[in-house]
DNA sequence: CTGGGAACTGGAAGCGCTCCCAGTCTTCCG
DNA sequence: CGGAAGACTGGGAGCGCTTCCAGTTCCCAG
C-alpha cells in the first residue's frame, strides 16, 4: 500500500530484487507472459507497486523495436490549414482510438520544408510504429515518402493519383451527388458549385459527384469555381459566381466553410436563402447549424473517419491486412435548401 | 550521391565502418561534437548519405535520458471539448515552436480515467521530455500529478487554486474588463454576462473583469448566468437571461461560441443586435467573423499562446527558469456592439 | 520408485547509441 | 631540439528492458 515516492526512477533490476526474483521474471510478469508462478507474480506486482515503478519507454522500444506511439500528419504548406475543425475532430476519433490500443498520438503538422524532413525522419529512423497521413494534395512529397517507408501507413482520404494499400475514406461522390439530387429535387435547374482544391481528391470527388448529378439529370454543370475550403475563398467564390452567373438559383458549396462564407455574401448582395438561391454544404461542421440559415449539409463522420484511421493502422501493427474502408455520407436537410 | 535504400535499418557501427573510423567519432561527427578531425568528419557525412542512415531515436533516448518529445495534454472529461477550433490553434503555435527545437509533438487528451492513468504514466515514465497542461478544472487530478512530476510542466492557464511555476496565460481579467467598459462607454446600462466554467480560471478570470468594470461605473454586476463555454450552452443562457431580464441592453459572453448561441437566441427571439441588445465576446475566433452581425470580441492571441508555453517549455528543458507570462488581449470592435 | 515432460527460473546476450577515459598524435614554444 | 599542452581517437562501459536458452524443479504415469 505504501506508495514509493523515490526520488530516482526505480529500475526493473530494483523491482526484481525487492521481490526476490531475476530481471526476467520480473519482466514476465510485467508482461503478463506465461512461465511465472503466482507467487511470484504476486511478489512482483507487490514490489511494482511498492516502488511505484514505471517501465522506461525508450529501453522498452529499444528491446523491443515497437514505440507504443502513431503519428498523424497533416500535410499542407499553410500550416493554419489544420485549424480547420476538421482535423480536430479526426484527432478525437484517432485518439481514442489509439488510446485502446495503448498507442500514443504523435502530431506533425507538416507544413515548412523541415516539417516534411522531420516527417521523413520518423518515418525513416522507425520513431512509431505506424503513421496516418492526411490532406496530401497532388505531387505531395508526403506520398513518396511514405510509399516507401518500411511502416505501416494508413492514408485518410485517397491520395491525387495513388492507389494506397489502405486508406481510410469518406463517400464524396456520393455525398456530393446526393446534395446536388437533393438541390435538383426541390425545383432548382441553375445549380452552380463552389468547390474545394482540384489538387485534392476531395476537392476533385465532390466536383465528380456534382456533375454526376447535374448530368444524370439532363442539366448543364457550371465548371469548377474554386476555392480552398475556407470561409474567404466560399465568399469569393460566391461573389464570383454572382457576377458571372446572375440567374443562379442554387449553389452546392463542397465544404460547410466555404458554404458559410457564400451564405455571407448571399447575404450581402440580398439575396434571399433558400427562396431565392438554394445553398447546400458538405461536412456538416459545427458552424452548418450555427449559420444563418442553418446549412443543410452532407454529414460525414469526421470522428469515425479518425478513429477507423486509427483502428486500421492498429491492425496493421497486430500484423493483419485489412481492406480499405469509404464511410458513408448523409444528407442533413436543413434551411438554407 | 547514391542514396542507399538498404531494406533494414542501419546502425552507427555500419556508418562507422564504412567510414573508416570508430563508433565514437561517428557519433560525434553526426551530433557535431568537438574532437573530430575535419576529413573523418566528412568521411562520416559520405558514409552516412551512402546508408541513408537515420539514428534509431529509442536508443538515441535511452543514452541521452532524452526522449525528443513534448506533450500537449488536454484535460476535460469529455473528449469533444478538445473539438473546439480554440485548441487546434494553440498546437499550431506550440507544433510551430517545438519544430525550432527539433523536438515532438506528442498529444494526449486526458479524457477518461484510462486517459489520465496515461498521463500519469508519461510524467513518471518519463515518456517525454516535457509537458504542456491544459484546460484544467478546480481539483483537476492532473494537477496533482503534474505538482509530482520530475519533469518540466509549463500551464496553458493558469489552474485553479494553484500556483504553478511555470505558466503562460492570457489577460482574461482585463480582456473582460476592456469590453465591458466598452459595453459601458458605448451607453449600455443594463449589461449581463454569460460566463464559462466557473471551475476553471479562465472563467472566474473572465467573471471578475466583468464585475470590476461593472462596480467601477458604479453599476450593479448581474450574477454569473453559466455557460460551458459551446455554443448551445451560450444560446440556452441567453434565454435564461432574457426571461428573467428582459431589460437587458448589452451582454458580455466570456467565449465567441457563447457569444455565437447568444446571438442566435437573440435573433430568434425577435431582438436586434446591436440595436436593442449589444453583444461582445470573447477569444475571437473564425466564427466571430462569421456571426451576424459580425461579433465585437476581446482577442486573444491564441497561437501565441501555444507558441510561448512550447518556447518556455523548451526553455526549462535548455535549464533555463523562465518567468511565467501573461499575454495581453485587445478589444476587437465590429458591429455586434 | 523411477523417468520424462511440462512448468518455471535466471544468466547472459543483445537492442543502438552516448560518453568517459586512457592513449596517440600534433604542434608549437622556450 | 625536448617536452608538454592540446587535438584527436577508439575501446568499453553503460542506458533499462526483452528474450533466448540452458538448467531446475515439480508432478505424475508407469
Amino acid at each position: 500500500m505504501t506508495e514509493g515516492v523515490s526520488r530516482r526512477q526505480s529500475t526493473l533490476d530494483e523491482v526484481a530484487e525487492l521481490a526476490g526474483v531475476s530481471r526476467s521474471v520480473a519482466s514476465r510478469a510485467l508482461n503478463n507472459a506465461p512461465h511465472v508462478s503466482r507467487a511470484k507474480r504476486e511478489a512482483v506486482e507487490r514490489a511494482v507497486r511498492q516502488l511505484g515503478y514505471v517501465p522506461h519507454p525508450a529501453a522498452r522500444a529499444l528491446a523491443t523495436r515497437q514505440t507504443g506511439a502513431a503519428a498523424l500528419v497533416v500535410s499542407g504548406e499553410d500550416p493554419s490549414i489544420f485549424a480547420d475543425p476538421f482535423f480536430a475532430q479526426v484527432i478525437v476519433g484517432a485518439s481514442a482510438a489509439l488510446e485502446d490500443a495503448d498507442l500514443h498520438l504523435m502530431l506533425c503538422l507538416a507544413a515548412s520544408d523541415r516539417g516534411r524532413k522531420r516527417v521523413e525522419q520518423l518515418l525513416r529512423s522507425k520513431g512509431a510504429d505506424g503513421v496516418m497521413l492526411m490532406a496530401l494534395r497532388e505531387d505531395d512529397p508526403l506520398a513518396r515518402m511514405a510509399e516507401g517507408a518500411e511502416m505501416p501507413v494508413v492514408f485518410g482520404g485517397r491520395p491525387v493519383g495513388l492507389d494506397p494499400r489502405w486508406y481510410v475514406d469518406v463517400d464524396n461522390v456520393g455525398g456530393a451527388r446526393a446534395a446536388t439530387e437533393y438541390l435538383i429535387a426541390s425545383g432548382r435547374t441553375r445549380i452552380a458549385t463552389i468547390c474545394g482544391r482540384l489538387d485534392t481528391e476531395v476537392g476533385r470527388a465532390r466536383y465528380r459527384g456534382y456533375r454526376d448529378a447535374m448530368l444524370a439529370a439532363g442539366l448543364e454543370p457550371y465548371p469548377p469555381e474554386g476555392g480552398d475550403f475556407t470561409e474567404p475563398s466560399g465568399s469569393a467564390a460566391m461573389a464570383a459566381l454572382l457576377a458571372r452567373h446572375p440567374g443562379l438559383d442554387g449553389v452546392f458549396a463542397a465544404g460547410d466553410n466555404m458554404a458559410a462564407g457564400a451564405l455571407r455574401t448571399l447575404r450581402e448582395a440580398g439575396r434571399p436563402v433558400p427562396s431565392d438561391v438554394a445553398v447546400v454544404g458538405f461536412d456538416d461542421l459545427a458552424v452548418s447549424r450555427m449559420a444563418d440559415p442553418p446549412l443543410t449539409t452532407v454529414h460525414q463522420p469526421i470522428e469515425g473517419l479518425g478513429r477507423e484511421m486509427a483502428r486500421m493502422l492498429v491492425a496493421i501493427i497486430d500484423g493483419q491486412d485489412p481492406t480499405p474502408l469509404i464511410l458513408p455520407t448523409r444528407l442533413v436537410t436543413r434551411a438554407s435548401a
